[in-house]
DNA sequence: TGTACATCAGTGAACGCGCGTTCACTGATGTAC
DNA sequence: TGTACATCAGTGAACGCGCGTTCACTGATGTAC
């Protein structure tokens, strides 16, 4: 068509946007790329002019799923300028909420994603560790609170592991028993929740 | 050939044990039936004496993983006539143990399949969930012991979501940052047993 | 117990289909003069 | 500033390949008489 440089650059972010939508929906290999490409508006041909195979647009929304915002954990739902103590309690709600939990192709891409990136070769599992471990981090300083410790991070990263196995279990069989996913994700919150000073 | 019904069943059940191993390990979509078939000891004809589709196969690993002992937590390394303070012990143990995260493909199915399972169709993802409901109720009277309580389950299912969550970020690290998943495993094995009495 | 025949788990080739990928072509963008 | 041309993101058809599935065929099993 002829096609600005920008507007080729936009393009490019709409087909890895469509790709991580799709990708947590549906898992990798359960999207290909025509149907890509059509839920992005563009015909199939044109996905060679933006990445040079599946697997490098897999690792382009990988890097980008993971950058904004070390996973969605420590963004959007977290306006800042309130007390730490509120800030954890409310990730934690909403992490474990059943908005988040059916609202999967939006949701955090780690757990949409994790099952998948075992599977991918090792460079593009490189760009999710780093995501992983910086998400470690900025949940460290949350559980830190004004008395940072020690044992931080060791605290967010078993906090992080439950709340990505509750979504995961909740969202396994959600579909078949809805009391069951329900009560996962409950008791976990409560779980975690009572343990929160506060 | 022309084979005896015991043989048949056998046969059958040669496929599913195959079938489970590869599904863990490459996920569904990435195992294909003629290579399933030849992982079993067959030719890729015969799948349709025993199974109506590829989804009725899932359907059967689904169900005979989930039987097989509510998800090989409450089996085979257990030895049972000991106290059961040193069950959960021992179970959160090897669980979390890089041993297990790095043989996925005999470790826990729920583990390994449940990011598959979320895309089923309900009736094979209903299998799962029955499964996992008895694996918690196994574990909710691990947990409570010699003082089984109201909130044994409630446990139950935060401390499973955690080691589920663990495994499956651990795994998804492995290749590319063992360090990372080794942390992952350790900092949940201590804070998982720093809560077991004793 | 022995013979005749239906059953059905196995083989291996073939089917259509959708996959990831390649290609020739188009035409506005963006550069060179 | 205006003209000539290279670039390259787009189109849409085609490629080979492996997928799930179907088929005709084989021959030991297992039943009927």
């Amino acid at each position: 068509m002829g096609v600005s440089k920008q507007q080729a650059a936009e393009n490019r972010r709409t087909i890895i946007d469509a790709a991580a939508r799709l990708f947590r929906e549906r898992g990798i290999d359960g999207v290909g790329l025509a149907e890509l490409m059509k839920a992005a508006g563009f015909t199939q041909g044109g996905f060679y002019n933006h990445f040079k195979s599946k697997a490098d647009l897999v690792d382009a929304v990988i890097a980008a799923a993971v950058e904004s915002g070390g996973a969605q954990m420590t963004t959007a739902l977290t306006p800042q300028g309130e007390g730490d103590e509120r800030v954890l309690e409310r990730q934690v709600t909403f992490y474990l909420s059943k908005a988040h939990r059916d609202d999967i192709d939006c949701g955090c891409p780690v757990a949409g994603l994790a099952a998948d990136v075992a599977r991918l070769e090792s460079g593009t599992q490189a760009h999710f560790a780093e995501g992983l471990d910086r998400t470690f981090d900025q949940l460290a300083t949350t559980v830190g609170g004004a008395q940072p410790g020690a044992g931080d991070r060791g605290r967010a990263i078993a906090l992080y592991a439950e709340m990505v196995g509750a979504l995961v279990l909740s969202r396994a069989v959600v579909d078949a028993d809805r009391a069951l996913a329900d009560e996962i994700l409950a008791q976990t919150r409560k779980h975690l929740l009572s343990a929160v000073p506060g």
